[in-house]
DNA sequence: TCACTTATTGATAATGGTTATCATTATCAA
DNA sequence: TTGATAATGATAACCATTATCAATAAGTGA
């Protein structure tokens, strides 16, 4: 609630009467939302915390809702493997910083990561400037992840393939 | 067929029954497609292919089968956005090159490159190690892809938000 | 070669995330 | 306040993928 004020609810009603969309208390909350976590929701996350303080927003407006926050470019949908797209707001200038994921393949972990990005974003932009030229294709975004074994799953895969004294 | 053969039939036995798995009809039918195109297929895809050779092959066993190479690190799974997941035979030593994909997401056409691969690779096993030993993680598998707009999208969006001479 | 254990298969039904439909309601500029 | 139209939400449909399970095939040991 908040945070959404302190981003200036000014400037979001601005940016979306600028598309011809209008500006809507279930839009306002799930915004709100997005801004207060940094949590990869799910849609039927979104939905049943949304649906918390007002129950009468419905399942299928929460994703059509994201899927315009997906196409103004105000949020990011992820795919981490688990069948179910996962949602979180794109980086502003308040504070919420640019980063990649890994997943473990095992649990489905998500570690949120922003160290090597620099080195990975300069990389980026260089081989995004090639492609470009040589596809003349015109990129508008990119994905990068890591998949393997988090710590903890390491630990349990290794106990597990432990060879048992009977055997 | 003949790709098949050139891979070596018995090298694909040995590493199925070094896993307890078989070397089935369907299993080959499947390795044998995947080997000689370089098309990104989806399980449908296979089942329509292979269902032409052999009509006995049911989509059931395609899914499983794939799953199975996926498993054993032979097949790559990718997810491109249409819902659909999409496969290919992973790299080998026989002329097959790691490459990296770039999705238009207006008409879902992919472009495989292999231009920039090196400097990726090199700056993804650094990021690797880096990960690895920061968060205790241990990475199996990345994933770098690049969406925006091809060639000819680009001319289509642009010819459509053009005003037209009546307005 | 035969018999036997077990992996594999495939038709079918079920699952479950996401979308299409459509009548109703809310938004906002005039 | 009104009117045009964007937005909503309950419901049903969609559709890629999985689970089920009886039938079959592959490989092993005798």
């Amino acid at each position: 609630m908040r945070g959404f004020h302190r981003m200036n609810a000014g400037w979001w009603h601005g940016r979306f009467r600028g598309c011809g969309y209008r500006i809507t208390l279930p839009r306002q909350m799930i915004i709100e939302l997005l801004n207060r976590t940094t949590a990869h929701l799910s849609a039927e996350d979104v939905y049943l915390e949304v649906h918390k303080m007002h129950s009468d927003i419905g399942l299928t407006t929460v994703y059509r809702t994201l899927e315009l926050l997906v196409q103004m470019g105000i949020v990011l949908k992820f795919d981490f493997g688990d069948g179910r797209a996962r949602y979180e707001l794109a980086e502003t200038s308040k504070g919420r910083k640019h980063h990649h994921h890994m997943v473990c393949t095992n649990c489905g972990r998500i570690i949120d990561y922003a160290d090597f990005i620099d080195e990975e974003i300069e990389l980026l932009s260089r081989t995004e400037k090639g492609l470009s030229k040589k596809f003349n294709f015109e990129i508008t975004n990119h994905l990068i992840q890591f998949y393997g074994l988090c710590d903890q799953c390491q630990k349990t895969i290794k106990r597990l393939s432990r060879p048992s004294v009977s055997q």
